[in-house]
DNA sequence: CCTCTTTTGACTTTATTTGACCTTTAGTAT
DNA sequence: ATACTAAAGGTCAAATAAAGTCAAAAGAGG
């Protein structure tokens, strides 16, 4: 699959990010647009649309002489005790969109799932949701 | 009989599916239209009636430059009842060995076990040792 | 001839890329 | 302090690149 330049760039970003100690990077945005020998504006919209709260980022800047572009992982916003009543599915999706697991992953355990709850007396079902989605929580470490 | 084009994109397509490594192919459909020299919707059609879930596949796409449409085949359901017997982490470290999970899969699934059957009574611990094999089995197409 | 499937193409929606123009900030000269 | 200037980043809309939708036309089989 051929990567369009919205997609290397976001992967540059993220790998960048993953490798920092906190979570967090500042670039400045025509430097990196001369790294990937592309207008500034694509790195906003790279930022705008990979980038986004609901993703789980925050982002800062200042315009300017020695301005920068600062991208922040948020740390979850799942409180532990919130978590017995989030739907294991939408959990697992929200995870692949912060890329704490990849489709792959999320697809296992989405059947891993199903297939433990298919004949699992209605009482049960409840509790294995909230195991897995405490489960991963807690795997993932976050 | 002679096979409409409709037919031939779809064997075209089972062919790739089948040769991959992980079930699931990634094609750009204005290019497979070109390659059967036929409108691009012809390609969404053949889609559309051959690829359903209920035939046991999924897809996914993206619009616009680099756009693709993926197709993923889900697994068939087979039963195999010896697979009952199977001590869940024996089976993980084969399936580990074979090289069907990677090291992080083997163990997040491992953990996912383990918390789900903590504090489950006795009788279903075994019954989800069981469904996980199963699961496993089918998921990874065994 | 009638029905169901296939083929086609016009139109719609979404995603990406690019560039012209706007705003903010820091530094420097007066 | 004030005004000017250069150096950022922001905005927005146009151009381009895909894929999706839908319905009409064409074809196949009974």
């Amino acid at each position: 699959m051929k990567k369009s330049l919205a997609d290397r760039i976001e992967q540059y970003l993220k790998v960048l990010i993953s490798r920092s100690d906190d979570k967090s990077i500042e670039i400045q945005r025509i430097e990196l647009a001369e790294t990937f020998d592309c207008v500034p504006s694509q790195v906003t919209y790279v930022i705008s649309t990979r980038f986004t709260e609901k993703e789980g980022y925050i982002t800062e800047s200042r315009r300017g002489g020695c301005g920068y572009v600062r991208i922040r992982q948020s740390s979850p916003q799942l409180a532990d005790s919130a978590l017995e009543y989030i739907d294991l599915f939408a959990f697992i999706d929200e995870l692949k969109l912060r890329q704490l697991l990849n489709h792959r992953e999320a697809e296992m355990i989405k059947y891993l799932a199903v297939n433990i709850c298919a004949d699992l007396p209605r009482e049960y079902r409840a509790k294995i949701n909230a195991d897995m989605v405490k489960a991963l929580y807690n795997y993932l470490q976050m």
